[in-house]
DNA sequence: TTGTACGCGTTATCAA
DNA sequence: TTGATAACGCGTACAA
């Protein structure tokens, strides 16, 4: 490897030098153009470890998701992406499985490779999650839950469900199904089904019967395969787009019409539910400018700035072909 | 920040003995008690970037992705993960947003950040590539494109696209349209589309014309909204999945009924051929797989083992509701 | 403007 | 088993 050291024998100057003409710049425009030239032929690059051990810098940041193949995950990390290369950090990445014990782990894991800064998707949030973040000295940063102590961002989670609440109420509905998710995802599991709940049972008459199922696609479309034909409601929640999609498939093969038969939403507004037919009501949350203000908030964050420990993200009812009144039955 | 010099001190012990007691372990059991004590009240871990620098290994692996939303990429990646954390590595991953020039600053980037390996996503492959590749030091690998001298992982892509031409040939299809993507990138561009031409032109009388989109739904959904209308092609292969369903997407709108109409296939294998309806016919790639592979070569590169140049991923056609006989018009 | 000397936190070598 | 010391590559007072 080229080290500093070769770049000033090799250009006969001192390596603080060398050092000088790569930072602060006070270097005669002859010794310069030596060094450049030298750099140039041997293709010398700093070594950032040893930058880093000095300047107590590293000028990374990491970032803790759930798993990879999440539409809305993606969207916040190219965001987070956009801006942290706007301002200069490199990214590192790190998964967990949505598995807790590698959440308590890579939490040191980032800790230790001392990036400045942690942006973490949460999940299910346990008191070792917060103990254990509480003890590293690295800026945290929640994506989705929030937490006594620990700055996060959110959705309004709770007014998403508000809103399609008072919407299915408007078509005309009254009995429903909600089709969950864990309630161990405060945000996902009780808070976007408390707002839906919230705004629809003040109506005399109305009925929400819930099911419950995970995040992942098989899994609503097997449950739906059974609970669909059982069903009495006229307007089917689903907790995420992904379950909505899932619903809708299970609800074909099953020789439904939607909305003849029975309306459908979800939450998130990803691409999927514009490719699927009918195409599917939804909130849409504004993912990527999630991930640009999590990177500003966090930035400020490793700055000691004041920052407050709560930012909401807004979202917006966005009406498609999978939802009709009830009338029209 | 507590560094080994503390520990060294609290336990009173030299810092060369709490050194060993980290990595060999030949000290006694009461300094090791010693230390151990000590380590656990202040919560002190090592500073990877002063042994970085001192052993000259990173333990880092980099990643180079073109775009953050692509499904088979995520997949790709799944596979990438799993297996460098099982071999102890961390993972930076850069995203270049489909931008050349973006690229070749990634490449020089994460060479700079003295990773001990990179595995490149690669779409389209310039000189600049090859070139920029070629100065850095780093063992690079290829995914998805092969270039001369450097090593890489990529599908069979002319085999998949045979497989398409004699499955349509099969059912009686004779007139087709392939909706393809620029031939910059020339494995999805070129040869997966070389391989289905050269499976149907023996036949005689066979017809295919060509369109040109790119990667993206969108620009899929648009061109199709006007393309299908005029075409008198039985048969529309799609480049990729996503193409596929975009076009779905605008025949439903337009009024067509597939297969009834026309059949339609795309290329990849992602989980949304699944979830439209019809299901569409596809070639099933191994992404995970190949991600698994890409880890295993590119360590082996690392540890300077010889490894051929080209690794070739199988793939597998998957037949689904959207193609049927020609006859059955 | 330039060079000397030291320190960042760690590991490795060599004596003791 | 232990400890003193040098070295990894870089940045920066400080002196020249």
């Amino acid at each position: 490897m080229v080290t500093i050291n070769d770049i000033a024998k090799k250009a006969g100057v001192a390596k603080s030098t060398v050092s000088r003409y790569l930072n602060n710049g006070s270097v005669s425009l002859d010794t310069r153009r030596k060094i450049e030239k030298i750099i140039e032929e041997t293709g010398y690059s700093p070594n950032n470890f040893a930058r880093s051990l000095k300047a107590q810098k590293t000028n990374m940041i990491g970032v803790m998701i759930p798993r990879l193949n999440s539409a809305s995950t993606n969207e916040v990390l190219e965001g987070i992406d956009e801006m942290t290369r706007k301002l200069g950090y490199q990214l590192i990445i790190t998964n967990s499985d949505q598995n807790n014990e590698r959440e308590y782990e890579n939490i040191q894991t980032l800790a230790k490779q001392k990036v400045e800064g942690v942006i973490m998707f949460a999940r299910e949030l346990t008191p070792t999650h917060i103990e254990t973040v509480s003890k590293t000295q690295t800026p945290f940063l929640f994506i989705g839950q929030k937490a006594e102590g620990i700055h996060s961002i959110i959705h309004q989670d709770y007014q998403a469900g508000s809103k399609i609440g008072a919407y299915a109420l408007e078509l005309g509905h009254r009995h429903f199904l909600y089709v969950g998710v864990p309630e161990t995802d405060r945000a996902v599991g009780v808070d976007r089904r408390q707002g839906f709940i919230d705004a629809v049972r003040p109506v005399n008459g109305t009925i929400v019967e819930m099911i419950e199922t995970d995040f992942s696609r098989t899994s609503a479309y097997q449950k739906a395969l059974k609970f669909l034909p059982e069903m009495e409601a006229t307007y089917v929640v689903c907790a995420t787009d992904n379950i909505a999609v899932a619903v809708l498939k299970a609800a074909k093969e099953l020789g439904y019409s939607i909305p003849e038969d029975f309306s459908l939403s979800g939450f998130g507004g990803y691409e999927a539910t514009a490719y699927v037919s009918p195409t599917i009501t939804t909130v849409s949350y504004p993912f990527r400018e999630m991930g640009i203000e999590a990177v500003n908030k966090l930035v400020r964050l490793i700055g000691k700035e004041e920052v407050p420990y709560i930012s909401e993200m807004s979202n917006e009812l966005v009406i498609n072909q999978s939802t009709d009144f009830f009338e029209k039955k």
